[in-house]
DNA sequence: TGTCCTCCATACGGTTGCGTATGGAAGACC
DNA sequence: GGTCTTCCATACGCAACCGTATGGAGGACA
């Protein structure tokens, strides 16, 4: 099953197939048919495996820090860092249109934003579903630009001050310059 | 090629296949097999097909627009409102193992940070390279949730109210203050 | 009218992958 | 020792697709 969420983080769902992954396990597709029901069984419990072992983790990550800016910090500095779980999630994003795969991303984003949006809340900004949808929708497109390997996606010592920089921006750091609400904040919230 | 591209938008630089293409088309393998030279010509014919036209109607887009923040907005409602070619990028995006796929988001995604980060040059904030990273990485992640038919992406007036609040974060709108750069943009630049 | 050239259809071979059938080795248990 | 269960291998049928071979209809053209 581990050779499936690696087939998964490297060819995508569809690189899930039954007979290669046999062979790269040097056995057969006999001793895989015993061990699960078919191909969408595997692909089930992959998912089921990545998705426990990413709640686990981020989890564990997380409960030491009380502090929810540092924990905002932390939080995005994984979810961009180099995690196993990482790849295999880009590769995820990728298979959105299989609705086993929906269905798993889409779990992980209500946990998520849901977790973003009660950070902002703890923060004090306003608006916080939509600070917590905007720092969703930022996760996902650098995820997407580590992925295509872009001259763009921040590595190493740049990808910390990158996460400092959004972080700082996402809780409008430096600024609640008491003057009340600001005009351009205004907008409607979106999640 | 336009069945092509609609079943790139439909399910993925895989789901273009000869056979059922054809069919759909009401011709048979021996037809397509004299117009292309196989299935990977018709791929990349595709993806040309779809980078001129993609470029071609954002340069007409924004052509009428003198004002840098105008075409921002514009830029950023375009890019994540109904467009016909946003359905077919989605789906690219998933592909983007796909060398040539690759290839071609690249070229893009080159065009279009570079052209944000000359927005934001025009209106005068500080670190544009990494503004436009940041709304390109936005945009990408929206995009995403579009396609996944999350309940976190913005449609309609909602949308509107969105992008108009993202343009506005993203250029400090209300602030420059005239006090020199703040220490919260003092990481350093990505891209 | 004979001959090309263009465009398309039918038919074939080859590969890949899924799922099933069937048998066999190795230990557990009586 | 006999039997049963567990785990795995070989072998098969089946479907989807790619690419090729081959022929045929229909117009252009001398």
């Amino acid at each position: 099953m581990d050779a499936a969420l690696s087939a998964i983080a490297g060819r995508g769902i569809d690189g899930v197939s039954v007979e290669p992954l046999a062979r790269t396990l040097g056995a057969t597709k006999g001793s895989f048919y015993w061990h699960f029901a078919n191909r969408e069984a595997l692909v089930e419990a992959a998912l089921l495996a990545w998705e426990t072992s990413e709640t686990i983790e981020v989890a564990e990550l997380l409960a030491p820090l009380p502090e929810p800016a540092a924990r905002l910090r932390v939080l995005m500095g994984a979810a961009l860092g180099d995690r196993p779980g990482a790849r295999v999630e880009a590769a995820l994003l990728a298979s959105v249109g299989v609705p086993e795969v929906r269905a798993v991303l889409d779990r992980a984003t209500r946990a998520r934003t849901g977790y973003l949006r009660h950070l902002f809340e703890e923060l004090g900004v306003d608006f916080p579903s939509q600070r917590a949808t905007t720092a969703f929708a930022l996760y996902l497109g650098l995820l997407h630009l580590r992925r295509a390997e872009s001259a763009l996606a921040p590595h190493g010592q740049e990808l910390d001050d990158y996460v400092e920089h959004l972080c700082a921006w996402l809780t409008d750091d430096a600024a609640p310059p008491a003057t009340g609400g600001r005009s351009r904040r205004a907008a409607r919230p979106t999640g």
